[in-house]
DNA sequence: AATGAATGAGTTTTCATTCAT
DNA sequence: TATGAATGAAAACTCATTCAT
């Protein structure tokens, strides 16, 4: 391998790296100040890399938003792979997906407050990018098997719409994140990791029993 | 219903009058462009009077925020007194805390939009507003009394939180409204008023088969 | 004395009460903040009176400005009155002139803030207000005597000019209380009353030995 | 004398030019109207840049007043240096140093504004200057020099501290420019080139009178 | 004689975006 | 590919001045 032969590849690298250092250094600054309130420079010193070179990939500020917005999407989603409920019983799979939800939303905190940040919006955004329902949660389709294993297995209660049951675990793990400094101050929730879990063993009892047959 | 005994008031040169103007123009005006989009110029236009006015009766534009952050709450404060449960069964009574949460919610929109802000900012503002946990919902009180009620009439299992019973139900309540341009774009859910009322039935068959003994 | 009869005169008091407290209000405001950074709400304050009645009573800024300036000379020409310098022997008299214009510019710093605040505006209301020279300072009148007396008795040499004397005496007590804040910063001069006494000695040494024949 | 080494500067797009362009148009601005009275505007066109770039490069309006008020004494300091005292008499040293410092006043009147600016704004800013008594006049350093070969050669007494002495120097020097509007306006003084050499030289006699042995 | 309420016309400051290299 | 230098447009905020009573 002559040196000579690197230098292209190198170059590539280089700005995919750079790329990829913008889309991050985006998604950290308008999930902590939202969209009006990000600044390009703060991207871009975030990232390392100067205010043309941001323009020069995405356009402008809207266009570096959306790419943000997708890309919170995506490392979410990505997260979500990770989940298997195939081996555990149609109680314990709702069960561990309520836990597991909780805890990525806790761990992703990007992507709750890109969320709120789109719908304070309007969304605006996430209507413009095209193919949006393809980046649907893939635990819905888990949660389609799940349940009807559960219906199968004569656990479960039949008619029960993945998606419409999906949103009230989502409803219960998202709130009191999204939420939790106004909790703090206005009902003095404690809101941390212990509490976190706590809401979710409460939360799958709750889903559980209105699932029962 | 008597007339209040105040003289006709002039429409212009009223301080009382300005002052709450300019409060519900700027909640507005946060409520649908955030903290950071929000524009001191379009607050004064909506309020009908002149920008100076604005800080010489709040200051900054932080301290217009602040103000109408803690005018959310009161506004939505307000509304909660009118919900009777002392005359329902504890279930009926249940079942219409959280119809009447979910169409509060959705017919007072500026409140979801303030606290998303809120929380999006980190709860900086609520923290420094002094008092703020006296803007705690009423309706954590009369659901203790329902809850004990229940309990007595061995409906209802007992040790349950009231704070925390209430945090399950906003929860319900509040993400499908608060996330509705997410929720439709990518779960294309149909997210309107029959939609949300048939949520609210279905969370409050949750939330008592979670409370059942 | 029946209480009908009081009014008309009290009302007269206080409209020139007001008058004169407004005017000492700006005197100091000015003074403290220059012609630019002075500012119309805190000579009201000052004065304990609302902003119109000064609009009322002087006009504009500038009016304000020029009653202020015209004021300043008045109230140091008045404290002039008290120097007497008869009884003296012209080389006493001279000294005594000189401790007196330094103690007098130290206690009435009004005087020198004002000077220079008009100086810096290129004199522009000095120039319009009609008869500025008749503020002349009564000082060089009594000098004029005083070199007089010298002159004749052969202690003092002839043809000094009362005025460009006058203008030794003003530079070497203005110049130290003037530029107090630089001299202290840059030179670590001492600036305070034992200082400028000490100042005021020599300055009166200097100022003789150049009148000695 | 040489040319500069440096290739030919580019007149756009060169940071140091700017910087320069606008500290000079700041030194303008502030001396001609005050802290106040200045302009950021006006310093941004007399410099022929954009007000952000002023910004960039400053940060605030308080901190180019800051700069230029460092720059006016940086700018008399360099021009101090080309006073050569070594190869005079200790008298006509003297007489030299009133003349030289009557002139460079008269000549660079940015410098006068500038201090009666910053002596009317309290000292805030010179005292916050790190170093400011690093910009001490040369001059007393050379004065120390020319007073103590005087006193060798029995010509001046001796105990004349240099900074006191120079003190007076600049009283005489400084008043009658600084208040050259009001004593034209209230003495009638002619203030002008010829006027301040008459008082130079006369002031230069009463200094050499009170050093005289 | 006096003032609380209100504003037009600026002034400072910020920020997304582009230029020139 | 990359950036230091620069700016137009707009935003927050101020202040002398006037209105209406």
């Amino acid at each position: 391998m002559t040196e000579k032969a690197a230098p292209p590849r190198a170059r590539k690298r280089d700005a995919e790296r750079s790329r990829s250092a913008i889309l991050q250094a985006a998604l950290e600054e308008f999930s902590e100040h939202g969209h009006s309130g990000a600044r390009v420079d703060r991207i871009a010193s975030r990232a390392g890399v100067s205010k043309p070179l941001i323009y020069d990939y995405f356009g402008d500020k809207d266009a570096i938003y959306a790419a943000a917005l997708k890309e919170a999407y995506v490392q979410i989603r990505e997260g979500e792979g990770t989940l298997q409920l195939d081996m555990l019983s149609p109680e314990e799979a709702v069960r561990a997906l309520v836990r597991f939800t909780m805890d990525h939303f806790r761990t992703n905190p990007w992507f709750i407050s890109m969320l709120n940040t789109e719908n304070l919006r309007g969304g605006e955004t996430i209507r413009s990018i095209r193919g949006a329902d393809e980046i649907q949660s893939v635990l819905v389709e888990r949660l389609r098997t799940v349940l009807r294993r559960g219906e199968e297995a004569g656990v479960f209660r039949d008619g029960i719409d993945p998606v419409e049951f999906y949103v009230f675990v989502a409803s219960l793990c998202y709130f009191p994140i999204s939420n939790m400094h106004t909790l703090r101050a206005v009902f003095h929730c404690p809101v941390d990791g212990p509490w976190l879990e706590q809401r979710a063993e409460e939360a799958a009892d709750m889903l559980l029993a209105y699932l029962r047959a």
